[in-house]
DNA sequence: TGTACATCAGTGAACGCGCGTTCACTGATGTAC
DNA sequence: TGTACATCAGTGAACGCGCGTTCACTGATGTAC
């Protein structure tokens, strides 16, 4: 059953992509093997390296396609609020696999290639500017301040939370944090 | 050069422990092998397995060897102001070897044991108790809320500022965060 | 339109290397007498 | 005190398994005529 459409090629990249995104997510960029992610996207190993050049290789490629719709003009507009509430949920602490992608792989990524640092570092700077919009503060500066801020508070919280082995403490993290965020960025308004 | 003293053994014991802890935080928990953790601290891969039952308990231990100082009663009191400087810095960023265990093995540790994370659990929560008396705030839940708040934030940072490959970005992410940081604090106060 | 050939994404066996783990052995120190 | 033996942390060769990667082959679709 080969030779296969144009079509069919970029629809078998895409579900490669998105089986090594989630997985990777899920376990590490260590603890998937090429042959599951190649076996979760309905194919077999050998066929991945028509895709890609090399485990690292899918891994940025991973990245750029997880990232891509959150950046550049197309950026959705976000309610900062109602993002945080979700970022916060422990509907996402508990699926890291379709959750974002900074706790659970910016540590990995750092002995990444470079190509997947940069995707993530302008993922980060759109990120960011896109917050800032959103953020109170009198200034450009204090705006840009407090959106760093505010989604280094929730990378952290969402790390911290996953870690944790007691469960209402675990819980307790990302409530805390929600608070702590409402009344800081209510301060400032 | 064999039969070695009770003493030399609790040594060798803590410079293999000393070492794991220093490269796992460097390179991950996978990055390293076991013979690469023996040979820096001065011995072969063979005698590894007198001293620990496993690679997983290696990370376990080397987690309770390197958080121990600052859990239970001993724990040094801080200033939190400098703490966070130490914290933010570009000293602490640049090496992940003698820095906090949380933005480089929270991650992978959430595939860890269960010793290993109830180690990461209760430190994390000594942790919290311990910054809460340093924070603002009119009662005990939102210093709680405060502290939790805070160092999610530095976590977060650190996991950021070490992951984006522009220099300069990821410079002023940790000191947007000090800066944010000390405003919010400052607001309650 | 029908037939012969070319293409090339995917298949699956195989390779080779690295790593966690095991184990028979070593030999300096401790102990018995 | 001196001698013979026991102990046991450490040594280093070896094992076995898993994983990234390679490659000869397959066969459905596209193309030439």
């Amino acid at each position: 059953m080969m030779k296969i459409s144009k079509e069919q090629v970029a629809e078998n990249r895409k579900l490669i992509l998105d089986a090594a995104a989630r997985m990777f997510r899920e376990r590490g960029f260590e603890g998937v093997t090429v042959a599951e992610v190649m076996k979760a996207a309905g194919l077999t190993h050998g066929a991945f390296y028509g895709h890609f050049t090399s485990k690292d290789d899918l891994l940025a490629q991973a990245f750029a396609h997880t990232l891509a719709p959150y950046s550049g003009p197309d950026a959705p507009g976000i309610n900062f609020d109602a993002f945080a509430d979700g970022y916060l949920s422990t509907q996402h602490r508990d699926n890291p696999g379709i959750g974002c992608l900074f706790p659970t792989l910016a540590q990995e990524a750092t002995r990444a290639s470079e190509a997947a640092r940069t995707t993530m570092t302008e993922s980060a700077r759109s990120q960011i500017e896109t917050f800032s919009h959103s953020m109170a503060g009198e200034t450009d500066v204090e705006r840009r301040q407090a959106a760093v801020g505010n989604w280094a508070a929730m990378i952290g919280a969402v790390t911290l939370s996953r870690v944790l082995n007691d469960p209402a403490m675990s819980d307790q993290i990302l409530a805390d944090v929600k608070q702590w965020l409402d009344r800081a960025n209510a301060v400032e308004k």
